[in-house]
DNA sequence: GACCTTCCCTAACAAGTGTTTGGTAGGTTA
DNA sequence: TAACCTACCAAACACTTGTTAGGGAAGGTC
């Protein structure tokens, strides 16, 4: 549990400096394991093998199997929010927003594949932990983000109105993250062309109207 | 489905005869932990505490901590297959096919929502494992079932030509399932209204029509 | 009362875990 | 050439893990 108390930067104060690109490096092939495996099932000696080291090396690097793992999920959230906050900026109407989030969240699954993985699968007993707490914080972010829009959609009426708004929330939002668990970047289908799919679905439904 | 080789029923020959009451009650605590912190990060010692008893007393029951796993799903999965199997054998048409399929699997995540949450963390890893195979093959005869009726449907001109049948498959089959992950028995919704609001939307969409 | 069965405890085992410490090859700088 | 830094290895550490062996208490059966 970190405890960088009271303002102190994450950075931990090493004497040694590790190459940033090569942390990258490492940090690319954690996630991998973690993604394919889970956390716990993965064991540091895994990690390394696949790094072409041996365990003790990485922690040249990183100082805990957690830290590695906390800096893969805090540096996907990061970016995942700048796309969010540009969209939810943009002052788009109901619609447009949602097409728009929903597209963004394709690409994060695009760029960070596994990271998505890894938070589907582990984020929900790893916000109970202090160090996490920032999962709590994104994922009540998110979630006024996603059911504020919906409920503006509704008042708008370009949203049903005759559905519990949780259940349909809770609908759009699994529907697009669950895609990381079978998404494979340069598959068939580009990002925006799943997003366009989906959307459509979650839109329109897939029975034929008459 | 299991590959208890040759016909040899898999109850192993142990001396002693523990109740299958009291197994039922042992698996169902054990679910709940599996479910709520991950099959590899669950040690026997948590479930036996859970439970009110020593970890090696669990050996009294069960031969190992997989075997644990390896009931709680296989289990589920022969009480799943049940009804699917029933539905599938009533002769309906695509859309009945479906509505029946999906209403079945929330009365599935009702009785067995922790299995499910399990089944949905770790099936695809454990489906490696030449133990848990039958976890591939229901997940063939799963794909058959619902892709099948999904083309059905297509042909029969009662769902959308224009989508990629398989996304339209995997939309579905995840919509359905990732609900065990915030389901709660006892909720505010009972299985069947959950069920008719997803079909709601999965079939009309969410959007208005005008 | 002797015996048996059910169910759990005590205590330990070996293997695997994340992590630390000290060392070192090879390149860069002074 | 000497000092230094980066990035790793080798070997061990303390601890946790799943699992086992032997024993014993409670209750039923003969």
């Amino acid at each position: 549990m970190r405890a960088d108390n009271g303002g102190v930067p994450k950075q931990n104060d090493k004497t040694v400096t590790p190459s940033p690109a090569r942390r990258r490096e490492l940090l690319a092939t954690a996630a991998e394991v973690f993604a394919a495996q889970g956390y716990n099932a993965t064991t540091v000696r895994k990690i390394a093998d696949e790094a072409g080291m041996l365990a003790g090396s990485l922690y040249y690097h990183f100082d805990s199997k957690e830290g590695i793992l906390d800096e893969i999920l805090s540096s996907f959230l990061e970016e995942l929010w700048q796309g969010y906050d540009a969209v939810l900026a943009a002052g788009l109407g109901p619609r447009e927003t949602i097409e728009a989030l929903v597209t963004e969240s394709f690409r994060e699954i695009d760029r960070h594949r596994a990271a998505v993985a890894i938070y589907q699968k582990e984020s929900k007993h790893l916000a109970k932990q202090e160090r996490f707490g920032y999962l709590v914080e994104s994922q009540q972010k998110f979630e006024k983000a996603w059911l504020g829009t919906l409920e503006r959609g509704v008042a708008a009426q370009v949203f049903r109105s005759d559905l519990d708004i949780r259940l349909t929330y809770r609908f759009v939002r699994d529907t697009v993250w669950v895609a990381a668990s079978w998404y494979r970047p340069g598959g068939q289908h580009s990002p925006e062309e799943i997003a366009r799919q989906y959307l459509s679905m979650v839109l329109d439904g897939i029975a034929v109207r008459e």
